[in-house]
DNA sequence: GATGAATGAGAATTCATTCAT
DNA sequence: GATGAATGAATTCTCATTCAT
């Protein structure tokens, strides 16, 4: 995905990995431990956290398993890098929305966020796709923490506690809101259904809009 | 195990079972399978399809390995059973949607169904996730197969054709109005949030409502 | 070796074996586990624990790997259940020192328990190289306390207090004759010398009998 | 480090090093060496022959897996080439043994030897523990070869021809004696039990001057 | 002389599924 | 109808050794 996406020109930094041993890594080693971050991207994407194998990054890599464990303790590890690269990114995210209001401008901040988010998807709906599936059960997907969602849904909270709606808590429509455009991005990114990318900004953000402000 | 709880009353009643070969089943045999049944949905709860062992569930149902095998042809098949138990309840939660509208009727029948949804997300809330991570693999989960959500959305596309916001496309807006509902009770339902179900109930009508009409 | 030296009777009884889980085992279950400490004995007493492979214990006891995981978590549990087994009878050991004298009533007392100690090592040889030469690294070799020497030597002290020679402490004293003992045996175990047992216990008597007491 | 830590003043001198294909060293590949050879030493020493990974070693010695391998062919190569230096020395202590007798003279010299024993061990105990260890199986270590406790006992049994007590095997009497003394030095060696040096040399003089010719 | 990086054969471990009683 | 036991293919992980700079 990441590397047949390049809508945000983010070719893979290789900062993210931790190479096993905190070693400081030359361009050999950058470029290598890039191709892996990628396959990891690209496998996990393909099967889920689960149904990788280290096997598949290896080859997508084009490099040995012992390679691999050079630069990885293990298959979580790997997706740990990968899931902490797009926390940063989601954490930003989260700063970035800006005044919501019921006119013109306040719905275009909207879109630009969600606008956002979607692009965010398509670099690492990979990993947030596997997260989510990982999510699940004891792997501990780290200081990540569990709540990334609970980040993104209080920075909506704060933009709308003067503007909501009819008594409800703000933090809850917030967390509704934010569920809606993950989930359905999400569904988008697993190929769940064929809507187009600006179809998909467009009517996540009208429904919201209309939401938080009733339709225009 | 769900069907003790109480979480919905509804005691496992072992028909949704495909005992391999056919057989008829006495007491003891429906007894079996329903341990097993109970025991799957939990543990696809927990960990999800691939993290399931059948181990999980051969230990969490009290019988051995062999025993499973008796009932199941293989893993896949006791998900699909358990599938095919929510699939049912699916569908009928599809048709029951009733007619949308701006003022209370319209709201009250969209807060039944949304209702009637958490019901259903409290009793089968674990196969239905385990559901959609399974959708990303080749795992087709046979013949369920097609998509969760976009069964429900279709159901909910129809109700709005005719009430819908300004140029959208009902389909994709029906997708996203699915896709909040069942998020936001997923987080609910994994302990993510916690919001009484009173609340959730509320707010997700509210939402909806003033997305698809605007505020009231 | 164990299963060649029928010196002492002791058909390997499985007592000793960890079932994973602590299930009971029936008449299958216990052969198999027999058959794998058996195994287990014969290829560390070959090769060392380090050498030794999971799959030759597999080999040897004529079974599959999946089954020896049935039994032990790993190669290390396999080990230890066997070293529990040899810190059994060390400990009845050390209780079994009779009285020492220079006369020929503590001669022959002193040459049963070495006799005694020859036929442990003769059972449990293998394990109780194995055991030295784990008992170099981290491996924690457990409960068994690296100090299984240092238990006989002070049942061993106990017996010399009074008899003791020129002002030494008796502890000393006792951890020399253990050293002792317990090094010529081993090295005859291992093979790096060939000294018929009989001569290994007469000269072992009498050398401790004249550090004791003067040659007779 | 050894050579570092003064226990016995021989700083490494490398000379025992075999640099592969026998280059002639210069200053730094000099102190290359001698860095890797006392890391082989504390590694072999901590771990074992077995358990010892040439990581271990070349992190000890702050290098890299690349230097190894030009001053070893391989990891069994350094481990002879340590074995090289304990065996030389070993040899010194097999010829240094004076005349046994059971008067002062005679004691005097026991003691005399038995302290370049413990003094041998302060500086290759580790090296021989792992010697003896890797004797149990096929690694030969090389032309070294034969057995290391046999070669002392050699040594010691010359010394005791005349003078050995009731009718034993002199070689026999000598191998226990050897096997005591260094089983009773490499548990102190090894912190296995607390001895001042002194206390170890009194009494293992004592008990083998008692064991040979009776007690004082 | 030194080193970071890569390699791949070998060893350990897991787990869905089958078998014998 | 039930179950304890066995299996082995698939996977993960390790580590001595080689390579390129």
């Amino acid at each position: 995905m990441a590397g047949e996406t390049g809508t945000a020109g983010t070719a893979r930094t290789a900062r993210a990995g931790t190479p096993a041993k905190g070693r400081a890594l030359r361009a050999r080693g950058q470029a290598t431990l890039a191709r892996l971050l990628e396959a990891g991207s690209d496998v996990f994407a393909a099967k889920g956290f689960h149904a990788a194998r280290v096997d598949d990054v290896v080859k997508a890599a084009e490099t040995s398993h012992g390679t691999f464990y050079l630069y990885f303790a293990n298959k979580e590890e790997l997706f740990q890098a990968l899931a902490g690269e797009a926390a940063e990114e989601l954490g930003a995210l989260a700063g970035s929305l800006g005044e919501l209001s019921p006119d013109a401008a306040g719905e275009a901040a909207l879109r630009t966020w969600i606008d956002a988010f979607a692009d965010l998807f398509e670099r690492y709906g990979a990993v947030l796709q596997a997260w989510i599936e990982a999510e699940t059960d004891e792997m501990s997907v780290g200081i990540l923490g569990t709540d990334v969602m609970g980040r993104l849904a209080a920075s909506v909270a704060e933009r709308i506690e003067t503007s909501s709606a009819a008594g409800l808590e703000p933090a809850v429509v917030a967390l509704a809101i934010v569920a809606m455009v993950e989930r359905f991005l999400y569904l988008r990114a697993s190929g769940q259904h064929r809507v187009s990318r600006s179809a998909a900004v467009d009517t996540l953000t009208t429904v919201t809009q209309a939401a938080l402000f009733g339709p225009t």
